[in-house]
DNA sequence: TACATTTGTCTAACACTGTTAAACCGGATA
DNA sequence: TATCCGGTTTAACAGTGTTAGACAAATGTA
């Protein structure tokens, strides 16, 4: 009774291009464009078989989650096997982080909550500039040099406020973060950005 | 006639009990709990005069943005103006940025777009630590030190990859930072974090 | 005062969304 | 042949954002 098996394979089949229909029409036109019967018009069936492979639309996004910390690890172990030495496979894991997040922005939006719905132009305020003047002005303080170049600074706050707000944002995502370290964490970085500064 | 005036009024008063309605529905129950007419119903009216201040449901996501934008400097601001010089009030500034992300997180999450829908649950997962294990293992194999302290370990890798994912964040949903920015900050950051391994 | 026009508000509707229950229909089984 | 069962679809429910039309009350005008 080798057909029992050959169903069960048709059925991960199809449970594998709903996966795919889905992750195409993400690519296409975002996270908020993802509907269940947009993906059965791509499967070419109607939209309740889905909950025959799925409890729900959640249960689509799990497991997409899922493949994308597959994926993820995959690169990051394939960059480290590319270099010998401790600190370069350091550096090519984390580039390899990095590259994923471009290379693969939907999973990655998904697996760490970024920006997955509302307000198309984010830019176009003006009100933020002003908060950043106000950094910007006292790095240029806080700096020694007389005529800072501001590029330097740019890059300074840059960078200061990158490693602050992904603090916030994976606090905010992931609850469960020992608050103690985050504290810790948040002073040490505080205190060597400032060190920092007057590199 | 100042009676155009009051009714100005009277309309400038009935905008901002929308703003604040829909900050009341979504402190409560969240971002994707927020609709037209749950707004409408806490204010005593029905969906479609919502229109009649709005353009949509966007814009008062846009005007709540701006409020957000506005208290955030006002804070910051205030933070500053408690320090004397330039480097404790830099310090303070941060602390005050970092509290306000807590202090109204809505804002926040409005602001940077930092999970406003999706996955209830994205704890729970096992495949992540798979990754993080693979980083963990290598600071350790960086540390010069033969027994490193497995707190100092995680309180490294958090601090990496805060950094490392805050400068994706932001560039995933503020479009149009300079590029060349981005690697020279990102290789800043990696060689920095090698160097700090061994603090 | 009588009529006209504007203003505020609501009802009803459209096109979507996720999700569920019921019907249907073809193929395997008794 | 009759029965059951699994895959599939249709129809529906409740909810979403949004718009057009109606209706009454307030206002302006003759």
């Amino acid at each position: 009774m080798g057909s029992k098996e050959r169903i069960a394979r048709l059925k991960e089949e199809t449970k594998q291009s709903i996966l795919e229909a889905a992750l195409e029409i993400v690519k296409v036109d975002g996270w908020q464009a993802l509907s269940m019967r947009k993906i059965a018009d791509k499967i070419e069936y109607t939209a309740p078989i889905i909950y025959e492979y799925f409890e729900n639309k959640e249960g689509i996004l799990l497991e997409l989650t899922r493949q994308g910390y597959l994926l993820l690890k995959r690169e990051v172990k394939a960059a480290m096997q590319t270099e010998t030495t401790p600190a370069k496979q350091l550096e090519a894991m984390w580039v390899a982080y990095w590259n994923f997040a471009f290379a693969h922005r939907e999973y990655y939006q998904l697996m760490y909550g970024v920006e997955m719905n509302c307000c198309s132009s984010r830019d176009s305020f003006h009100e933020p500039s002003q908060t950043i003047n106000l950094f910007y002005d006292k790095i240029r303080e806080v700096m020694q040099d007389e005529n800072p170049d501001e590029e330097k600074v740019c890059r300074k706050h840059y960078t200061f406020w990158s490693l602050i707000h992904g603090l916030i944002s994976i606090n905010l995502v992931k609850r469960g973060v020992a608050p103690e370290m985050n504290n810790q964490i948040l002073q040490d970085a505080i205190k060597g950005i400032i060190k920092y500064i007057n590199d």
